[in-house]
DNA sequence: CAATTGACGCCCA
DNA sequence: TTGGGCGCCAATT
């Protein structure tokens, strides 16, 4: 599998209604450090592969725009606030609202004290 | 083989 | 807070 397929195989994973930054989908496509990978894989991404490119923004929140993709960077902000994802006047978005979290082994979950059941949701979304 | 081409992110003024 | 500079790398032609 090439380095690219294996960032497409990681943008994948986001799921609907969610984002996950340049550096983040780097990082769990095993290229830490190499968020500019993603950007460049993602360029390449086929209309029609069954990718969610939109789904992926850069670390400031915000879409990431390109000269090539007019017309496009509007799309992505369509396809996403169609996800049920908002921006605000500075064009980003919220991401303790909607930043991706992946599957975050409970053992490597800093162990405070987690009441078992009534975990605190992450409603708070005071901006 | 070498040149070209891109959707980033961090650091410092 | 914002903008500019710089490091980084694979796929394609």
């Amino acid at each position: 599998m090439n380095t690219y397929e294996k960032i497409y195989e990681t943008v994948k994973q986001v799921p609907y209604g969610k984002v996950a930054t340049y550096g983040q989908i780097a990082t769990l496509a095993g290229l830490h450090r190499k968020a500019r990978l993603v950007g460049y894989a993602l360029f390449r991404v086929a209309p029609d592969a069954d990718v969610p490119w939109h789904r992926v923004i850069n670390a400031k929140g915000e879409i990431s725009e390109s000269p090539f993709r007019e017309g496009n960077d509007y799309l992505q902000r369509s396809l996403l606030e169609r996800e049920g994802i908002e921006f605000n006047a500075s064009g980003r978005v919220n991401f303790r609202q909607c930043q991706w979290q992946p599957e975050i082994s409970p053992e490597d979950q800093p162990s405070f004290d987690r009441p078992d059941s009534h975990n605190s949701p992450q409603t708070n979304c005071s901006d």
